[in-house]
This record gives structure tokens, C-alpha cells and sequence, in this order.
DNA sequence: AAGGCAGTATAGCACAGGCTATATTCCGCG
DNA sequence: CGCGGAATATAGCCTGTGCTATACTGCCTT
């Protein structure tokens, strides 16, 4: 027998994965932006976030909700929104991985802004295995 | 004055862009699928499309409803699902990005297994700048 | 100290995309 | 032929992520 148990996942598990990285996406992008506020402005305001993001401020605020929910974020009513530890590591690999994509992406002959904006979407679909896959790749490009 | 005008896309602007993607991400997947199906078993039912996609079948019953309502695909009730020639168009389309993402990855190193699985969500991010600079790495790689 | 405005929260709506449970239909077989 | 099981559709629920309209707070300014 072959046996392919518990070795490659068929497509059903891939699409299931895709939807279940889909579904963090927007988390992953609310603790960047609220740590590049804090890092930048010394604090994050609902208004600014939801600036920053595109969405109208109630959509923001639910949505710090749920960050508040998932343990990433803390917020005082009327004052501004915080990360957890949790968050602001979160936060740090996310920015990492951003930044990893876009180089890869350039390094690979995608104009800067074209690698900016694709970016945006492909980052959450990283694994790590393929993020390390990019270093070794980046690494080797500029030796 | 630099004149960033209408150029640059900013912050919230790369947000929609990526939210965008989004949304049509599940319709790309779904009529990529019932082309595979049409081509593999000539029809491509119902079941078979919940099957592949591991969701429950009155779950693909329903995105098979937004298909159609978005001119994507056609379906006869307790009969199989057919693909527009817009559906069948964009099927098309789709099942090569996901080709050519995948052969993306693995010319940088990632493994074969691991480019598969990601490939599934970030397919759906890929622009037409960027794939056309994915498809002239690939060529050059190959000379 | 008080008022007003800006910022925030809440209420309530819509729609997408999951689910289970159940109704309906089709079709092959006895 | 007609019946029963398999396939499909429908009903009704939940959660997430958007929105607008409105209520509430906090704080700056007079
Ligand atoms: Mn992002
Ligand atoms: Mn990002
Ligand atoms: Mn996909
Ligand atoms: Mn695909």
C-alpha cells in the first residue's frame, strides 16, 4: 500500500486552511497598525485606527473588540487601545513577515508599489516554511 | 511640492484592495473547482463541489446561488452546475495564476508540499503585475 | 465650573459564509 | 409502475465584518 496517511493534505484541507489564515488576516492587520500607532504617536485611538484602515470608526471599535476578546489587545472606553504582550508579539512578527514578502516579491522583479499592494493579502498566507524559504532566498540574492 | 498626487496608493487604500481580493478569493476557488470537475467527470454536482471544497453541502449550495447571481455560473435544480463563459473564462485564468504562483514558490526554494498549501490563499492576491513578474523570473530561471 | 465639541460607544441593519435539521425531488430497481 | 434512498434544496441559526444613525463621555476653553 502507498499509504499517504497523514502526509500530503488533500484539497479540501487546503481550502480549509486558506479560509482559517482568511479569518486571522484582519486580526494580523489590526495589531500591526495599532503598534505602528503607538510606536509612532505614543497611542492608538479608535478614530485613527479606523482612519488608517479604511473602515468607518464603529467597525474599528468592534472589531478592537474582538482583539480584546482573542486576548490581543486591551482598551480603556474613551481612551485609547493597547496590546498585550501576546499582541505586540503578534505584532512584531507580522511586521517582520510584511517586510520579508515585499522583498521577496521585489527581489523576484515586482515593481515597489505593485509589491507593496500585493503584499497587503499574500503576507497572511505565508507559512513559515515558506517565510524561511524567502530569507534563504534573499540571503543568497545579496551574497 | 513632491505631488503625491493620484499616485502612491495609501495605507487604507492597500487595506480595501486586500479586502477586495477577499471577497472574490471563495468565487475563484469555486468555479476553478467545477471547471476541474466538468473536465474530470463531465457535470460537476453539487455533493461533489462540497466534497472537494470540505464544507457541507447546503453550504456550497448557497455560494453555487452567488455564483449564479454574479453571472459566474448557471444550475438546474437537482442537476449539475455549469460554468458561463464568463465563469468558464475566469476559471481558466485562475487555474494558471495558481500554476504559476506554485512554480513561483518552489523556484525560490519553498517545498513542493508547503507551496501548494500556501499558493491556495495567496493565488487570490497576485495581481497581473505581478504574476507577469513571477512568469519572467520563471523564464529566466529556465534559460 | 460649565458647555460644547470631538471622540467613542451602542443600536440596529445587511450580507457573506459557515452549520444542522428537514423538506423535496429524482431516478433506478424491484 | 411506484417506492425508497440518495441527492438537492430550504429553513433557520450563528459569527464576522461592513455600514449609518444616534447616544454618551471626557476634556478643552472660555
Ligand atoms: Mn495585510
Ligand atoms: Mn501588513
Ligand atoms: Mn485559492
Ligand atoms: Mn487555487
Amino acid at each position: 500500500m502507498p499509504d499517504r496517511t497523514a502526509s500530503a493534505p488533500n484539497e479540501a484541507d487546503r481550502f480549509a486552511r486558506a479560509r482559517e489564515k482568511q479569518a486571522v488576516a484582519l486580526l494580523e492587520d489590526y495589531v500591526e497598525l495599532i503598534g505602528d500607532l503607538i510606536a509612532e504617536a505614543g497611542e492608538a485611538r479608535v478614530a485613527d485606527i479606523a482612519h488608517r484602515m479604511g473602515v468607518a470608526q464603529p467597525t474599528a471599535t468592534k472589531t478592537v473588540g474582538r482583539l480584546k476578546r482573542e486576548g490581543l489587545a486591551t482598551a480603556r472606553p474613551y481612551r485609547g487601545v493597547f496590546l498585550t504582550e501576546a499582541g505586540a508579539a503578534l505584532a512584531n512578527r507580522v511586521r517582520a513577515r510584511h517586510r520579508t514578502v515585499v522583498a521577496l516579491l521585489k527581489a523576484v522583479g515586482v515593481p515597489e508599489a505593485t509589491a507593496e499592494l500585493d503584499a497587503e493579502g499574500i503576507e497572511h498566507h505565508v507559512s513559515e516554511k515558506t517565510l524561511a524559504a524567502f530569507e534563504a532566498f534573499l540571503k543568497d540574492r545579496q551574497a
